[in-house]
RNA sequence: GGCGGCGUAGCCAAGUGGUAAGGCGGAAGUCUGCAAAACUUCUAUGCGUCGGUUCAAUUCCGACCGCCGCCUCCA
């Protein structure tokens, strides 16, 4: 069975098949660095960042590219507000992304261009589609001829007359109103770059027409993006790198679905003037600020955990729209505690930490489908194992289906606890086959765990927590103290102090004739 | 108006032309002095509404209702 993806251009799953055998191209459309990062834009990088482990893991070597831009209107604007230079913004929010992604456990990135290191590439390709007469210039300005383009909207599905606007600001510049703009005439006291046409800068679309081309090649793999930049954005970008190359750009074009806030309207968009006055919603910007608290995305992370949010993103098909409120997150969180009480547990088992202190899986579990893992023998255990492990990798196999590819994972955990309870794994004296065999389940789990970027590293607690040797030396102490009056059969004093650490939310376990604690 | 998506239990969420994964929550049980954790069992005669095709539809088709996105610079 192939991998299956689903192709916005044609509307339907395909196999995937690649360009070279065994490499993977894949440009992800990135964001403009003129503002913090929102919840919003991390869907993509966490989806794709899925992708690209999922592909290598079935031994395509992929590259992974997810641009900057970080030149653009709004950067310019944010410059003139804040009274800094446009570089500077860049370089602060760029920073903010990076952090951002990195908590969320986006580390496949290969390559990440910025637009204003590529300025020549950019040039030289606008000075292309001059050349092959499908751009013009027009007073400093250079547009993209929209009506030279016969396969024009069909990314988006739509029929350039009826797309076509009111041309916007450079409206008297165009030929067409729906012809866009690949280079700017620079505006006193702007950033510029000196071109052919005069000094200005790039428009929007043409960066990651520029960029792709440059590091990717005329034609590569996987194009995605968010849902919402299907059209300009993406239709831009076919329209350009497929005039200038005359060679498709990209085989698969995957758009992941669209954040929303919890109360109402998209995280992040613009807030439409029909939505506002037929109720009492707020600006969507503010309810962006609502759903993501003080602190913006690096709060939310801070509180919830950058694994809970990730978990969550998961949970749902990457072309759904997701529905995010910090609430929500918390309460999906719970099935997450299982799995970190069961981490535990197998350190109990096996006297071994379960996270490998260099984050790395390799050497402990097989990194490639195709590794010889001997789910053999009468163990019902690895047979199970065996089967959970087919399921999951066939529900991913169908256009990265991580929500289905989950359930088995959460059956594996069931599996594993079981396996422990009924052969009493955290007694002294166990058999070293159920031990192995245990063993050889866990490493699965991590194994499929890491294909969802999830149990590599030890979360990161969100809440505060009695952390530290202090505080365990005091509820060691009352929990000796408990267990004393335990002896004593005077369960009352037992209780009270038990419910009483339970309301400053520590939770006691009585087990194998010893107390364990942790916090909520 | 054009294009596209969605509507599955209290909540979240997969999915299939043959009769509904999984998670949260809830109930009961095993274990425990009692709990916690773990495990077991139960928790949608039903998949927006109404028609149609079919031996059979939640799954295909049509209409309708409701929600949402894009339509020049939002990931």
């Amino acid at each position: 069975m192939p991998i299956r993806v689903y192709n916005t251009l044609t509307r339907t799953k395909e196999d995937f098949r690649t360009i070279s055998p065994g490499k993977v191209g894949i440009y992800l459309c990135g964001p403009t660095v003129y503002k913090e990062a929102h919840i919003g834009h991390m869907v993509g990088p966490v989806i794709f960042d899925t992708i690209k482990r999922y592909l290598a893991y079935n031994r395509f070597e992929v590259t992974w590219v997810v641009n900057i831009t970080d030149v653009d209107d709004k950067l310019i604007a944010q410059s003139r507000v804040r009274g800094i230079p446009m570089s500077q913004i860049a370089t602060e929010m760029t920073m903010d992304y990076c952090a951002n992604l990195m908590a969320l456990g986006v580390d496949q990135i290969t390559h990440m261009p910025k637009a204003t290191e590529h300025i020549d590439d950019i040039i030289t390709f606008i000075r292309n589609l001059i050349e092959r007469d499908y751009a013009y210039e027009s007073e400093g300005d250079v547009f993209f001829a929209v009506g030279k383009d016969s396969e024009y909207g069909k990314l988006s599905n739509r029929r350039p007359e009826e797309q076509a606007g009111m041309g916007g600001d450079a409206a008297s510049k165009k030929r067409a109103p729906g012809d866009f703009a690949l280079w700017k005439e620079a505006k006193p006291n702007e950033p510029s770059w000196p071109s052919p046409w005069g000094n200005g800068r790039p428009g929007w679309h043409i960066e990651c027409s520029a960029m792709s081309h440059k590091i990717l090649g005329n034609s590569f793999d996987i194009h995605g993006g968010g849902l919402d930049l299907i059209f300009p954005h993406h239709e831009n970008e076919v329209a350009q790198s497929e005039c200038c190359h005359n060679l498709p750009m990209a085989r698969y074009w995957m758009h992941n679905g669209l954040l929303r806030s919890g109360e109402a309207g998209k995280v992040g968009g613009r807030a439409t003037s029909e939505a506002n006055s037929q109720s009492n919603i707020e600006p969507t910007t503010q309810k962006m600020s609502r759903s993501e608290g003080a602190g913006g995305l690096r709060g939310l992370i801070e509180r919830l955990g950058g694994e809970r949010i990730r978990f969550y993103l998961l949970r749902t098909h990457y072309r759904s729209t997701i529905v995010f409120s910090e609430e929500r997150v918390a309460e999906a969180s719970g099935a997450l505690e299982k799995f970190y009480l069961f981490f535990e547990r197998y350190q109990r088992v096996t006297k071994q930490p379960f996270y490998h202190a260099s984050g790395q899986i390799s050497g402990m579990a097989p990194r490639f489908r195709d590794h010889q893992q001997s789910y053999t023998g009468n163990s019902s255990l690895l047979t199970e194992v065996d089967r959970l492990r087919g399921d999951f990798l066939r529900k991913m196999d169908d256009d990265f289906n991580t929500g289905a590819a989950m359930s088995d994972l959460f059956q594996l955990l069931t599996a594993l606890n079981r396996f422990a309870d009924e052969n009493n794994l955290e007694d002294e004296q166990t058999s070293n086959t159920a031990l192995g065999d245990f063993r050889t389940g866990v490493e699965t789990l991590r194994e499929l765990a890491y294909l969802l970027g999830l149990f590599i590293k030890p979360p990161v607690r969100a809440s505060e927590e009695p952390e530290g040797d202090l505080a365990d030396s005091l509820v060691r102490l009352l929990i000796n103290l408990r267990n004393e009056a335990r002896r004593n059969k005077n369960f009352d004093t037992a209780d009270q102090i038990r419910d009483s650490l339970t309301d400053m939310g520590i939770i006691l376990e009585d087990a194998q004739g010893t107390t364990r604690w942790r916090s909520e």
